[in-house]
DNA sequence: GGCTGGATGTCAGTCACTGACAAGGGGTGA
DNA sequence: TCACCCCTTGTCAGTGACTGACATCCAGCC
């Protein structure tokens, strides 16, 4: 983060990154498969946090409700990780390459949840859409989340689902 | 294709598709930024489909329903494309980085979507959300369709616009 | 004290991509 | 008809992300 903060992502090299965290180019390669990796790693956290937030919800909670529950329970963790996420977050939004990777991330977290609910007994078609609707939708939130703290993420979520049932 | 049908994406070089098109390696990225751009061609002519497909629709639709109608008049124009992008799915399902790409093309193609939904008096953050929700189902559907030919593009379409309504 | 497995360093190589400069070729105005 | 110009292409050299093969080091175990 401090050499992205200075240079931006692009013109900072995997050796640069590599030295100042005193170790070769290729020992960095070694632990992230990619140069854009080293940002994207707390994921897992969140995707637990998130399966075991949907085993809480009780079964007969239609599909996005389910989802939005879980996203509510993950809130206080992302509001603690918030001074680590702001810098994050405003390096990927100037990198188009990282926005390209954050985007694959968040489909693949939209896939486990679509797994989930499918373990739910949601039909797999509409667990797939149901999953990606919801991710996006908790995408935006957070990213506009963290981009003006003017409001709570919370309170963010509940205006989304609002907004959510409004469009059809 | 010819290339990446034998050798597959990644192990074909992008010296080798340019001297497959009679050109030098430096002209090939004079016409495409990137090794992969080359299979995202098309895109600006669904674009203009789909945008000028969005004017024909009714002020009175409410945004999803909108954008869902856009999807369906240019149904006949991706039939008729089939030969050629049933292939090219293969390929871009086989390769994780051309995943990422496509993935990133849906989401400018959304943004897009957003801004029309915005100049017909959507409000801004609920254009945003329903075009995502819409693209997603959309590129959902398309996959699905190219993938086994079984129903067609327009019946998809119809099933997931009621699956999208039950999800709530 | 020797041995072994896992993490690290070293080195050479491939390939995507870029900038600078030169060379052709077709259209335009004198 | 010819000089000129612009646009496209080729050439070349260079940077930087990654990879494979091999050597090395070190903690822990016998």
């Amino acid at each position: 983060m401090e050499l992205f903060g200075k240079k931006g992502f692009d013109s900072t090299t995997a050796a640069e990154i590599a030295a100042h965290a005193g170790v070769t180019e290729r020992t960095f390669f070694r632990h992230f498969t990619d140069k854009r990796e080293v940002l994207f790693d707390g994921q897992a956290v969140l995707l637990e946090a998130l399966l075991s937030a949907i085993e809480e919800v009780p079964r007969e909670t239609p599909p996005l409700g389910t989802l939005f529950c879980a996203f509510r329970s993950v809130c206080p963790l992302l509001e603690a990780n918030r001074s680590f996420s702001e810098p994050r977050q405003a390096v990927i939004s100037a990198t188009p390459s990282l926005q390209e990777r954050e985007r694959a991330k968040t489909a693949a977290l939209a896939e486990a949840l679509a797994g989930a609910l499918r373990a739910r007994g949601v039909p797999g078609e509409r667990a797939a859409i149901a999953a990606q609707i919801g991710m996006t939708v908790f995408a935006h939130v957070t990213v506009a989340w963290l981009n003006e703290a003017s409001s709570g993420l919370m309170e963010r979520l509940d205006r989304a689902e609002q907004d959510l049932r409004t469009l059809m």
